[in-house]
DNA sequence: TGATTTGCTTACCATTTGGTAAGTAACTTA
DNA sequence: TAAGTTACTTACCAAATGGTAAGCAAATCA
C-alpha cells in the first residue's frame, strides 16, 4: 500500500526506461539519480543496492504484462488471446521499453540464474490457449512452443524496428511491421481453431 | 590476409562468446584478458579501444551469418531459403552466442547509433526470396516484414530457450522448440509458394 | 649482424563505479 | 510540544574502469 505519492514509482518508471534503453550495466546509480534530480544516495536510501532496483523494476514489468492480459478480457478464449496480442503488438510498437526490458532480461537471465516472475504471466497466457477449441487437445509443450512463436514474433518486431528504420528508411520499416497485425492474427488462428 | 596463428582471431572469438553472454557494458578488458591469458594491455595494443574491439567482433559475425546462407545454397531460391532457414534454426539452438549478439546489437543500436553491416546479410536473404515463386510479386516491404517474422521467431526462440528451461524444466523447453522445424517450414511455404 | 617488427609487459593514471556513514530539514504522530 | 519518521544530502571510500607511456624479449628481415 504505497501512497500516492511516493517517490519509489517516479525512481522506478525513469529506472525501467534507463534500463530498458541501455541494459542493466549500461546504466549507472549517478545516471539514474541525474534525470531524477536527487544524488544517487536517495536511490541507495530507497531501494538499498543497484540489484535490487533492477528486480523492483522486473516486478513492476511483470504486474503490467499479466494486468493487460486481464484488460483484454472476453468471453470465448479465443477472442480473449486474440485481443490481448494484437494489443499486445500495438503496444509493443508504440512504447518498446517493455519489450525491451524482457529481452534484456531473457539475455541475462542465464548468467544471474534470476527468477524473474514472468512464469505467472506465460501461464495465464498457456491456461487461456488450453481453453480454446484448438488448444483442448494439445500437449503442455505444444503450447508452450506455440505462445514463443507468437511472442516471439511481436517482441523481434519491436525490438528490430529501429534497426530496420535506420537501414531501410521509416516507410520502408513501418510497411513491414503493419503486416504483423495479419501474421498476429493468422498464427492465432492457426492455433485456436 | 591474417597469418593462420594471428593472436587476434583468438582475442575476437573470446570476446565474441563474452561479449553475447553478458553484453558491451557487462564485460571489463580486464575479463577479458583474464581468459586469454594476457594483460589488458595487449588487448589495447590490437584493437585500440574497447569499442573497436566489439566493432570487430560485430563485422566478424556479420561475415559468419553472410557465409551461411551461401553454404546452404540450392538451385531453387525457395529450397534454398527453406535450407538456411532450418540450418539456422539448429545452429541458433546448439550455440546461441551469434544470436545473443545479434539482439544484444539490435537492442543497443538505438543508443549507440551503430551503422553494424548486418544490411548486407538482411539484403541477401531478400534477394532470394525476391525470386521464389511467391515472392515475385510482392513488394520490397512485404519480404522484408515476412524475413523479419522468421529470423524474430528462430532468435527468439534461441534466446528464450534458457530461460524456458528454468521455468518449466528441459524436456518442456525441448518439446516446444522442437515445435519450430514445423513453424520454420510453414512460414517459409506459405510466403514462397 | 644489425635493424625492424611483433607481441606483448610493467608502471601509471584520472575517472567512474556501487556502497557506507552520518547527518539534516520537513513533516507526521502521540 | 516532544518524538519519531520520511526523504533526502554531504562527505567519504575502496575497487574497478578504460586508457596512456614506455620498455623488452623473441622472431623476422636486410
Amino acid at each position: 500500500m504505497t501512497k500516492p505519492d511516493d517517490p519509489r514509482a517516479g525512481y522506478i518508471a525513469i529506472a525501467t526506461r534507463q534500463f530498458a534503453t541501455h541494459g542493466f550495466h549500461g546504466v549507472s546509480l549517478a545516471a539514474l539519480a541525474k534525470e531524477a534530480g536527487v544524488t544517487k544516495q536517495a536511490l541507495l536510501h530507497f531501494f538499498g543496492t543497484k540489484e535490487s532496483l533492477y528486480g523492483e523494476v522486473l516486478t513492476a514489468l511483470a504486474e503490467r504484462l499479466s494486468a493487460d492480459i486481464e484488460a483484454a478480457a472476453r468471453r470465448d478464449p479465443a477472442d480473449h488471446l486474440l485481443a490481448y496480442f494484437q494489443t499486445f503488438r500495438q503496444s509493443a510498437l508504440a512504447d518498446p521499453d517493455d519489450v525491451r526490458l524482457v529481452v534484456r532480461a531473457l539475455l541475462d537471465s542465464d548468467a544471474t540464474a534470476r527468477k524473474w516472475p514472468l512464469k505467472t504471466y506465460l501461464d495465464t497466457l498457456a491456461g487461456l490457449a488450453a481453453r480454446t477449441d484448438g488448444g483442448r487437445g494439445r500437449k503442455q509443450e505444444e503450447i508452450l512452443g506455440w505462445m514463443s512463436q507468437i511472442i516471439g514474433m511481436i517482441q523481434y518486431m519491436a525490438i528490430s524496428a529501429p534497426a530496420i528504420t535506420g537501414m531501410y528508411g521509416r516507410d520502408m520499416a513501418q510497411g513491414a511491421a503493419m503486416q504483423f497485425e495479419g501474421f498476429v492474427e493468422d498464427a492465432v488462428r492457426r492455433f485456436t481453431m
